[in-house]
DNA sequence: TTTACTGCAAATATTTTGCAATATC
DNA sequence: GATATTGCAAAATATTTGCAGTAAA
């Protein structure tokens, strides 16, 4: 399981959600935090398909629609960021407080690739628009990954 | 109609998707460009569903089915972005060559504005990833909106 | 005890695909 | 003339919704 603290507050991702639902007047139920936890313990971002396999898999049941409620009740507070890339379905990663990293996608494979940039991240949180306030971003690179390069490079010279 | 000058070689989007049409080898069929006509006569961000309606409208019918291939093609050669905004469908958009823009989201009520950067635009150009070819960047700022701001505080004064 | 939440299944929305007819090259 | 492209309709995929039963507060 990854560590889940939260900008030295030492706040749990659970303190956090309990926080929201309290806020919220909702109510703490046990799926709520078991897709939680396990969203926790996931380190690569996944469907909400990919997530209902996985959560069936370790022998505990919710139904999609409560899988769907719940990760938008954390993309909701913070806890979760869901990304759309391509045309496929919609993808969510769990967000490590403190980190921050930007997506490179390859326009002809669709791969993505992760990095960490903190001189775009500092310039990106420096930055102010008025009468808008911000709670973070979402920066995507969009280009040809080194292995369609080199594909394309490989074609061209088949073809000399 | 707006101008569709290119990074000052002066190439319309008529000889862009031309010429991006023929290195494919595929065909210059007056659908494509009637679908090219009418997605650069456009200035905001729109749906395949308005784009189609809109269309038919004008009196030119092309199939959907065209219309997603065809505004698929348009991203690929450069001259359309797509955006994924919330859950809704994908919105697409012209770009108009040499212009910039970034993307402010209320992740309250859904609405988009765009915001003309070039302090950021001037960053993330000079920016280099290895062994990845850059052609685009898209960034997304998240957010409350003045309007869902201003509601919020006016609701919890009525509360006191 | 009240009513928010859950599971299930059906409905909706969006996008893709197969195929016969047509038009580009 | 060969075959890429089109239109149409059906299929596939992704997500939302309605409702009756269950459980949190």
């Amino acid at each position: 399981m990854k560590a889940t603290d939260n900008t030295g507050q030492n706040q749990s991702a659970h303190a956090i959600f309990t926080r929201y639902l309290h806020s919220k007047k909702m109510r703490k139920t046990p799926e709520r935090f078991a897709i939680l936890d396990r969203v926790a313990a996931t380190d690569e971002h996944f469907s909400i398909e990919d997530f209902y396999d996985g959560i069936e898999s370790k022998g505990f049941h919710v139904s999609r629609a409560t899988v769907y409620n719940t990760i938008q009740l954390l993309v909701d507070c913070g806890l979760v960021r869901c990304h759309r890339f391509g045309n496929s379905s919609s993808k969510y990663e769990f967000v490590e407080a403190g980190t921050s990293h930007h997506h490179l996608i390859c326009t002809k494979c669709g791969r993505i690739r992760e990095v960490k940039d903190p001189d775009i991240a500092k310039v990106l949180k420096a930055k102010r628009y008025s009468t808008f306030n911000t709670s973070y971003f979402s920066l995507y690179v969009y280009g040809i990954c080194s292995r369609c390069s080199r594909k394309a490079r490989t074609q061209k010279a088949n073809l000399k």
